[in-house]
DNA sequence: GGAGGTGACGTACC
DNA sequence: ACCGGTACGTCACCTCC
């Protein structure tokens, strides 16, 4: 029987003793399907160099007899065959040897202690992976499949009947298709607790929302509803709404669930309240409750649906581009989708009016409709990963962008018939994590002032393309100088001075990099000449492999973790920082600002045209994939004064393009630790100064904001003070203002945990005279005066004194009442 | 008891 | 444990005189 099929969701399963997987998919007409199929097991024992045939065969002879018995489990090696591969950039004799069952083969390996073989590799890649790169049936890909059918068999423990699918089939054969159309089917839910801590208050409500289905089931009486809040399903208890909840989850048959902190919160929330009641919240597809697995932070898994969430995404694929200050569903709901999360008025649910209910039911829905319309923004990238990285969306979905290089990597290193690298042991994460910091990038001193007419050049994946271009990986690294070798720059590490010397010859880590670097540019321009959601996931994916590789390399807990390669990359990225800036000042520009991969300077005079001419011959210098782009030109930017010292401030400019787009970097404008109107008067200082270069305007503003603080007409809300919580409050050896008002917020039993943000304001002390600033510290709710000495002088002075300063004009002075000290007093 | 340096801390840039 | 080095700025705290 022939099908068509896309898998989704994996999970394996023991039965007599061998690993199956089981992997739910859809076939073409959306049907839902389970397929069960088995691959080869085995892991490599990499020989010593200079082994004879007759001792490779007695070595084989005597692994083939290893028997052992772990766990109550009978094993033993059931094959062993002799095959040619590479391993970091060496040709090596490799024995496969086939065993039974993958939670074996680490027992197996760790008895093959014989003086003949060096290495031992490939038996942590965990059994799925393993499974995907042996039968290469890849997530989100189409397949053509055939095999036994499974719905009425008792094979495999009666499978084919235990799970709630329209067909189970044992694989035999699947043939990859050409296409990857796929729209899942999508459910997003949310539910409110009366107690934050898990499981210790009552689950109010539930809301959950898919396509043409929204509903919030809650058990709380509130009968005079209005009639128009028709999603609304009223249950008896809490055990109702529980068993609703599988109920409608089961009923709608998602591929995907999708949460927001779901892992943290609403499923372990759910789980504990169903423990706690003795409900079975059996929402997989075998009636299986959700599985709990705790690692650093907890996930969740349920059978056969994907259970996502969505905040451990957008954290790793998106954050770094985003401009919300936090990532909480309101905000990240708010840039993305342009709608906000509801306005409700938390109180305890014993003090609820019918209207509060009214409201609390549609923020809760209004929490899945938010939800489910992000994953609809972002289903499409979190399934592109899952099939460019080759692993199954829940892991993608929330694995970090070091875990998913080393899934790109690891998937194809067949292509290069070479065998995976082991995972570093604890000592060596230990060694790693302890190591000397290497000398980081370039950060040129700029000179403070008011430039006009302003160029940018930077680097395109400056890292991944030094990697490509100079061949710099753990497999390439030479102990010594060879003849034809790639030389790096002279650099320190460790205090001493020292050079790393790489081979020429190709190899799978720089190659692979550059194959992603080079798809990356195909889908871009692909894009660019005619737009889809598809193209737009997959030049993303890769531009944000690419940039990660790098990162890779000096990660403690990566495969191929190679500090060498690392700093090497670190000591090319400061030379041609270094020589970019030279040529650009030779050729008659002014350089007046470089950072990493990025250098600013003045055209004096020379045309578009010109610069756009010189940048070309800039390239044709340039070695390998090497590339410097264009960013763009700037009609006027402003670079200030450290606020220590008359140096100019690096990492700290605004600049306005062509078209009158303000671009503002490390100002405190940006910083979300500043409180609104510092923000606000710097933001407005630097436009009306980048806009038209009018100081004296910009300076008349200020003076009526300073006015409106010593009148005390500026709303409190825009004083908050906004400071992350980094540990618990315990740890902190500094008392500084933000744990004070962290200490006031668990007095008053708000909860508060690392990565809470703090919000206080600095008020007017009661008379007594205090010193500290923490003294001052009040919580937004609090009663008291906001006072007007710190905000003009820790607030909005340091925001703007440092702009004024460019054109010698002294702030303090005027705020104090003084004369304006002008230029032409000079 | 005030000046000034330093460490702890948070956040941004790339 | 889930990229990491460079950099700025504030506040508390210590030392020094």
């Amino acid at each position: 029987m022939k099908k068509e099929f896309i898998p989704v969701d994996y999970d394996y399963f023991d039965w007599h003793g061998r690993n199956y997987a089981k992997i739910i998919g859809r076939d073409e007409k959306g049907k839902r399907i389970c397929i069960v199929d088995s691959c080869d097991v085995y892991f490599w024992a990499i020989l010593k160099d200079g082994l004879d045939e007759k001792k490779i065969k007695k070595l084989i002879d005597k692994i083939n007899r290893i028997q052992l018995d772990v766990k109550g489990r009978n094993t033993k090696v059931e094959k062993t065959e002799l095959h040619k591969k590479n391993f970091l950039g060496r040709k090596v004799k490799a024995l496969k040897v086939f065993a039974t069952n993958y939670k074996d083969l680490h027992d197996i390996a760790g008895n093959l202690g014989m003086p003949e073989i060096e290495k031992r590799r490939g038996y942590d890649l965990g059994f799925i992976t393993h499974y995907i790169i042996e039968k290469k049936i890849i997530p989100l890909n189409w397949y053509e499949i055939e095999g036994e059918i499974l719905d009425n068999s008792d094979e495999f423990g009666g499978i084919g009947k235990n799970i709630d699918v329209d067909l189970c089939m044992r694989l035999e054969k699947a043939k990859k298709l050409d296409r990857q159309e796929f729209t899942p089917k999508i459910m997003a839910f949310d539910i409110e607790t009366d107690e934050l801590k898990i499981g210790e208050g009552e689950i109010l409500m539930v809301s959950l929302v898919s396509e043409k289905f929204r509903k919030v089931i809650t058990w709380k009486d509130s009968s005079k509803i209005s009639e128009k809040m028709d999603y609304v399903e009223y249950v008896k208890n809490e055990e109702e709404l529980l068993e609703k909840f599988s109920e409608y989850v089961k009923k709608v048959s998602p591929d995907f669930l999708a949460g927001y902190f779901s892992d943290g919160f609403d499923l372990p929330y759910l789980r504990a309240r169903a423990d706690k009641l003795k409900i079975k919240l059996n929402l997989g597809l075998d009636d299986s409750q959700p599985r709990f697995f705790r690692g650093i932070t907890p996930t969740c898994r349920i059978n056969g649906i994907v259970h996502v969430d969505l905040l451990k995404f957008i954290q790793t694929a998106y954050s770094q581009y985003m401009q919300s200050e936090t990532l909480s569903l309101n905000e990240v709901a708010n840039e993305f989708l342009n709608e906000g999360k509801k306005k409700f008025e938390f109180r305890h649910s014993s003090k609820l009016k019918t209207e509060d209910w009214e409201s609390y039911f549609e923020y809760n829905l209004q929490d899945s409709v938010l939800t489910y319309n992000l994953f609809l923004k972002f289903w499409q990238d979190i399934i592109e990963f899952a099939r460019v990285m080759q692993e199954p969306v829940f892991e993608v979905s929330r694995n970090g962008m070091s875990k998913n290089v080393e899934s790109f990597i690891i998937h194809n290193l067949d292509r290069f018939n070479e065998i995976p690298e082991k995972r570093p042991t604890h000592g060596e994460i230990g060694e790693r994590r302890y190591r000397e910091k290497y000398e980081g990038a370039f950060v040129f001193q700029p000179t403070p002032g008011l430039y006009e007419d302003i160029c940018i050049f930077d680097f395109t994946s400056m890292h991944a393309s030094i990697i490509v271009s100079y061949n710099l990986s753990k497999a390439t690294l030479l102990e010594k100088k060879k003849k034809n070798c790639i030389e790096s720059p002279e650099f320190e590490l460790n205090g001493k001075k020292r050079k790393f010397y790489f081979s020429k010859e190709k190899s799978f880590f720089p190659e692979l990099l550059g194959e992603i670097v080079g798809l990356r540019k195909k889908y871009k321009k692909e894009l660019k000449e005619k737009p889809d959601a598809i193209k737009k996931a997959r030049s993303n994916a890769f531009k944000l492999l690419a940039n990660a590789y790098y990162g890779y390399m000096g990660f403690f807990g990566a495969r191929y973790y190679s500090i060498e390669s690392a700093a090497t990359t670190l000591a090319f990225v400061r030379y041609y920082n270094k020589w970019t800036i030279e040529k650009v000042n030779q050729k008659g520009y002014n350089v007046i600002f470089g950072d990493t991969d990025s250098v600013g300077f003045t055209l004096n005079k020379k045309s578009g045209e010109e610069t756009k001419q010189f940048l070309k011959k800039l390239n044709s210098e340039l070695p390998g994939i090497m590339e410097l782009d264009l960013e763009g030109f700037f009609k006027r930017g402003i670079w200030v004064t450290k606020r220590t010292g008359e140096f100019g401030a690096k990492k700290k400019y605004a600049l306005i393009s062509e078209d009158g787009k303000i671009k503002i970097r490390g100002f405190e404008t940006v910083r979300r630790d500043w409180c609104r109107l510092a923000r606000n008067v710097q933001n407005e200082v630097l436009k009306m100064i980048l806009e038209d270069g009018n100081e004296k305007k910009a300076m008349d503003y200020v003076k009526t904001i300073i006015k409106k603080i010593k009148n005390r007409e500026v709303d409190k809300k825009q004083l908050m003070i906004r400071t992350q919580l980094k540990k618990s409050i315990s740890e902190y050896k500094a008392i500084s203002p933000h744990v004070i008002a962290a200490r006031k917020m668990q007095e008053r039993e708000i909860p508060i945990d690392p990565g809470s943000l703090i919000e206080y304001y600095i008020s007017e002390t009661n008379g007594k005279k205090t010193e500290l600033i923490r003294e001052k510290v009040k919580l937004p709710d609090e009663k008291g005066e906001y006072n007007i000495k710190y905000y003009l002088e820790r607030q909005i002075l340091p925001a703007v004194e440092n702009i004024f300063q460019v054109f010698k004009i002294n702030t303090k002075e005027i705020v104090d009442g003084k004369k304006q000290t002008t230029l032409g007093e000079f």
